[in-house]
RNA sequence: GGAGGGGUAGCGAAGCGGCCGUAACGCGCUCGACUCGAAAUCGAGUUAUCGGUGAGUAACCGGUACGUGGGUUCGAAUCCCACCCCCUCCGCCA
């Protein structure tokens, strides 16, 4: 949630950055609904200020031992009076808070100016893609050959969107959460959380998946529960209405999860392989941060992620996601790209946020600094990794012309020492 | 699922329908006194948020908040209803 003060003050600060971000919302509507609602509190506080008035008078009259019944008759008038308009500001109120929660971040000053994916900026690259002297097959192929994915009976058990891994991959899987979260907690120092899986409705809406992207959430029936999309919204929400110590900050989390999510709107896109999951498994870094800090913070965890690609061998890109391109919650983000040789291009492996005072706003989380003012948290976030399009990148750069893949180096030892998937004979 | 107890400031905790929300009392925290310094002791201070006036995150005036949401009442922390969470016990269960 942007800052409501911001918005009354100097809306042209908000209306500048939602222009930027190519959005409809007008901010007309916002003032509107604002003038109406402090013209109501106005009036209804004058009225619950004779009341009170009123009413010491009346408990002075009966601590005196007289009747002070002749004036209820007129105070319960005032009453119903306050009663209705009580209602009004409500309303009001709610109406200009939905406004207030539909407005994304505003961009940092550092982030491109640009209206689509088409104007991010490249700002790093490591390693060089591989040579083939043979077509490259593309992952989820090569897998299901394998004998590793088995997407066929994925379907039958439950749908389109999901795959059951079998033998080497699923010791894969579980080697890539180890090798990840021995990364962040023993070189990176983040605190490792095994966090619900289902959430409810505040917690969403803290860090701003609600209520505006309902339609990309699984929820359970019955229950005001969610099955979370990340990890990011049981971490950073981890301190939902707390106020945390300065000496504490930065303070970094991560988690290994599965995410659940509907792909609403994707139909179509990433069938192949396994891209595009409704259930996948992502190990998630968040890190609340001091105001003066975060950007820094930003570059440093992005470097967590680029340091597990570097670890397994893989060539990537980093980009700054320009203005019209960037999520609800972030203020910067930079995406880290994986090659993948099937498809002649680098994808996205991992997306790192800073998403400012934007969450912490909404999830009431702050910060206090020794005898200072408490002040809102910086929140950030960033995939450090996802098991499944690292597996797929893996697959696709390790693979030989013989059909086997050769795995990096770096996860023989969590793979209890094999270091070649081999076609089963 | 059943029975009982509880939710009030950073923490613990008191609180006969009006004199209790700048919320008793205790702890903590901040500042000061004492001390070479510290501890102990003594003194002072210490809720958040919204609206108005205002250049002001100063000051002043006012509103709101006792788990959440309703209700009764001239007036609710206090009475009634529903829900949420925590604790104890019972049942069921991996």
């Amino acid at each position: 949630m942007i800052d409501l003060k911001l918005a009354q003050k100097q809306p042209e600060v908000v209306e500048k950055a939602l222009k930027e971000r190519h959005s409809k919302l007008d901010m007309r509507e916002f003032r509107a609904l604002d003038e109406r609602r402090r013209a109501l509190l106005a009036e209804v506080e004058a009225l619950k200020g004779r009341r009170n008035a009123a009413s010491d008078e009346v408990a002075a009259i009966k601590r005196a031992g007289g009747d002070a019944s002749d004036r209820f008759a007129a105070l319960g008038e005032l009453s119903e009076r306050i009663k209705k308009l009580d209602a009004e500001v409500a309303e009001v109120k709610a109406e200009e808070e939905a406004w207030l929660l539909s407005v994304p971040n505003l961009p940092d000053a550092s982030v491109p100016q640009g209206a689509d994916e088409k104007e991010n900026v490249e700002i790093a690259r490591w390693g060089t893609p591989r040579a083939f002297d043979f077509p490259p097959e593309e992952h989820g192929e090569l897998g299901t050959r394998l004998g590793g994915l088995d997407f066929a009976r994925a379907a039958k058990l439950t749908g389109s969107r999901f795959v059951v891994e079998r033998g080497w991959a699923a010791r894969l899987e579980r080697a890539l959460v180890n090798f990840f979260l021995d990364q962040h907690t023993k070189r990176e120092g983040y605190i490792e959380i095994a966090p619900p899986y289902m959430v409810n409705r505040v917690t969403m809406t803290g860090t701003g998946q609600l209520p505006k992207f309902e339609e990309d959430l699984f929820k359970v029936r019955d229950w005001d529960y969610y099955l979370i999309p990340t990890a990011e919204v049981p971490l950073t929400n981890l301190h939902a209405g707390e106020t945390l110590d300065e000496a504490e900050l930065p303070l970094a989390y991560c988690a290994a999860t599965p995410c659940f999510r509907s792909e609403a709107g994707s139909a179509g896109k990433d069938t192949r392989g396994i891209i595009r999951m409704h259930q996948f498994t992502k190990v998630e870094m968040v890190r609340f941060a001091h105001p003066d800090d975060s950007m820094n913070q930003l570059e440093l965890m992005t470097g967590h992620a680029r340091h597990l690609l570097e670890l397994l061998e893989l060539p990537y890109r980093v980009i700054t996601l320009c203005t019209g391109d960037l999520g609800f919650s972030a203020a910067k983000t930079y995406d880290v790209e994986v090659w993948l040789p099937s498809q002649n291009t680098y994808r996205e492996i991992s997306s790192c946020s800073n998403c400012t005072d934007f969450q912490a706003r909404r999830a009431n989380i702050r910060f206090k600094p020794r005898g200072g003012k408490a002040a809102w948290a910086h929140t950030l976030n960033g995939s450090g990794l996802p098991t499944g399009r690292t597996m797929a990148a893996i697959l696709e750069n390790g693979q030989q012309k013989d059909g086997s893949v050769v795995l990096p180096k770096a996860l023989v030892p969590y793979m209890d020492g094999v270091e070649v998937i081999e076609p089963a004979r």
